[in-house]
Order: C-alpha cells, then sequence, then structure tokens
DNA sequence: ATATTATTGTAACGCTTGTTATGCGAATAG
DNA sequence: CTATTCGCATAACAAGCGTTACAATAATAT
C-alpha cells in the first residue's frame, strides 16, 4: 500500500521515531534492522528503501542522537556563570527525554572506542563542546562570578563532572533524582566559584 | 593433546588472559565464545568445558574485570586528601593496564544498562565506591584538610568528575595525557579545598 | 600393556543478523 | 482507462552466533 507524497515525510519521521525507540530500549547494541521494522510495524523491505546499508542506518541514528541533543530546547542563557549553569543543566538526564537520549549516547560508547573514526568523531564533538563551556567560563570570569585561571581547565573540569554524573544517574537514577542532580551541580559550580563573599 | 596437572593451572590463566584481551580489544560487546578461541589458539570446544553457558563466560568475564580492577597494585593511601587522591589517582587510565580496564567497563555499560539486573549491581558498585570515597573525605576533614560539608555529597562530586575524567581520556588519549589527568585532578582537589591558606 | 578418564577438536544444528532479488499493489502520468 | 513508476512485502541467501553431540588423542590408573 503506497502512500501520497504528503505522507511520506510523515513515513520519514516515523521511521526516525522508530529508529530512536529501538535505540533507547534496547541500547545501541540493539539496533538492528528488524528490531526498527518491528518497532515500525514493518519489515526490513522497508528500510531497504531508507538506507542502502547497516551502515547507512547506524550514521543516520548517530545524526538523529547529534541532532536532537543540539536542537532540544534549552534554557535561555543569561549572562556569566548563569549561562555556564545552565549549559550544564541542560546536559543532564533531569527529563525523561534527556534521559534517553543520554542513555543512548552512553550505550553508543561501546562501538565508538572499538571504531577509530567514531573515536575521534566522539573527542571532536566532545572537544567542541569543552570550548563552548570554556568560553562560558571566561565570560564569567570576566564577570568577577568566577576566579582567575586557566579557563580551558575549568571547562575541562565541570565538563568532566557533568558527564560522570550522568552515568551515575542513569545507573541509579532513585539515588540521582533530578534534585540531587542539581543539588550536586551547585555545590560543584560553588566550589569552583571558591570562597562565597560574606553576605 | 591433554596437558598435565601444573599446564591445567596455567591453562585457566592462558583462558582469562584470552578474554582480557578480547575484551580490551574488541569491547564488551565483541566478547564473543569463536573470539575467544581464536586468541587462545583454540575452538570453540575447548571454552565449552570451562564454561557451560554464554552468560558464565559473561558473568566471568565480569568477575575477572571486578577481580583485576580491585586486587590492582595500589597507590600507599596516606592519611586525609592524601588517601582521598591516592584512591581518585588508581581511578584514572594513567598506565596500559588501567586504561585496558577502564576501556572494557565503559564498554560493559551498554549491557549493563540493557540489563535490570547488571544495572542494579553496577549502581551497587559505584555506591560502594561512594562510600569509601565518603570516609577518606570525612576524614579529610576532620584533619581540617577539607570544609566542612556534607561528605556525601563531596564524594558524589569527585567520583562523578573522575568517572567523566576517564571517559574523556578514553575518548581522547592524547589531549588528557596522564600529566594532564594528573593536573586536572589536582585542580579539583584544590577547588574543593577552598582558599588555600596563605604560606 | 591395556583400560579408563580427561581434555580438546570437529562438525553440525537452529537462530539472528545484514543483504539481495523478486513480486505485488497503489499512486500517478499519458 | 491504461501504463508506468514508486513503495513496500516476501523470501531467500551467506555469515556469524551459541549450543550440542560426537570423535580423537593424551594422560593416568590398573
Amino acid at each position: 500500500m503506497a502512500r501520497t507524497k504528503g505522507d511520506h515525510e510523515a513515513r520519514r519521521r516515523d521511521v526516525s521515531e522508530a529508529v530512536w525507540q529501538v535505540m533507547a530500549t534496547r541500547g545501541f547494541s540493539g539496533l538492528t534492522l528488524r528490531a526498527v521494522a518491528d518497532q515500525l510495524g514493518a519489515t526490513t523491505g522497508l528500510l531497504t528503501h531508507y538506507f542502502p546499508n547497516k551502515r547507512a542506518l547506524v550514521t543516520y541514528a548517530l545524526d538523529l542522537l547529534e541532532e536532537r541533543t543540539v536542537s532540544r530546547p534549552r534554557r535561555p542563557a543569561g549572562a556569566g556563570i548563569e549561562a555556564l549553569r545552565a549549559a550544564l543543566l541542560d546536559m543532564l538526564p533531569l527529563t525523561e527525554e534527556t534521559t534517553s537520549s543520554n542513555r543512548i549516547w552512553v550505550s553508543s560508547w561501546d562501538q565508538a572506542l572499538s571504531d577509530p573514526d567514531l573515536t575521534t568523531a566522539y573527542a571532536h564533538k566532545y572537544a567542541q563542546s569543552r570550548e563552548a563551556l570554556r568560553d562560558r567560563v571566561a565570560a564569567a570570569q570576566e564577570l568577577g562570578e568566577l576566579p582567575a585561571g586557566d579557563p580551558e581547565q575549568v571547562a575541562a573540569d565541570v565538563q568532566s563532572f557533568v558527564l560522570g554524573l550522568v552515568v551515575q544517574a542513569l545507573f541509579a537514577p532513585t539515588a540521582f533524582p533530578p534534585a540531587r542532580q542539581i543539588e550536586l551541580l551547585e555545590g560543584h559550580l560553588a566550589a569552583i566559584a571558591g570562597p562565597r563573599p560574606v553576605t
């Protein structure tokens, strides 16, 4: 049963959603052609029309992950350390959506570490994220909200902290509910902000 | 060609080493019976004698990982914040051995997150590690080397930081050589230590 | 020296995976 | 209204997986 042209666009979104669901449910290693087809209520024949290869499917899945990560609604940036806080909060698995996203990212690390090309691609991605954080750190320093020091260093610090917290929260969601994640982030920000001025 | 009784012990070590090598090289998802057999220069028939199941092999692999992680040579603990520093340094991929170990841990997260039992087991493991860190934090606080505050909180902070740094270092070993990892850890410890006393 | 046991290789099985060829039916063009 | 094209299902294939049964060889006991 073929579909109209308008439905075709909708079908592409269905495929994306199926890929997403499969990854979120069965992990990155569970991303198989038949699993996507089943999730879609279709067969592998459909997928061959959308992806020539398994490799193409994987690439598409990673692009989808990247795109959904980048283009999800973000907190208003604000200025100085407020912008840094917003960026870090946006990385944490505080909602269902960001939990799925982070869950998929972590589960993709296995294959990413096995594939040299993917490894460098991931390294590049995290380096870019670090640069963005560095700029916000530098801005906060200029506002006097963070003590002087190598912003690169501070950026690497907060990124490592958030990344590790993501992993912890994924394994122990009850021990790290949103409130606790935020509490820990606030504590960390306070720590790098140094001695708080006497009020 | 059967072997003598003394060789059998050696054979067990060979099997362990083969399992380890396969995991370190092809990741946790690449841990297959034939891969281990090939690494061993043998066939699957040998492995059926050591492991009744694939599940048994996986369990054994995880035990091996746990055991090699726990029983590897550790830095002298020292007292106070020195003990905390030593514990954190022991977690970082500073050597070939610890890099392999961490590499395997990270690659096992995919399957661990897909299996509820493994997820709770991992959560428990990290909680235990956090408790050990908490005790060292508390000890450092009593010595006045760390400012007062919830040691549980500080432990979660440093654990997240180290965990994230491990991931970063695995993806970008050139950007995070041992010296830089140590530098970042020192910076982090200095940050949570608060304003350094005037010397 | 022969028999028994332990250890390993060989080979096949059913299953799942990615891949490919083929056929059918609906949408669209003439 | 007919024909062509497009979208998808069906089905088969080889390869890799875990699993199993069985044969062969070496070590040990009798």
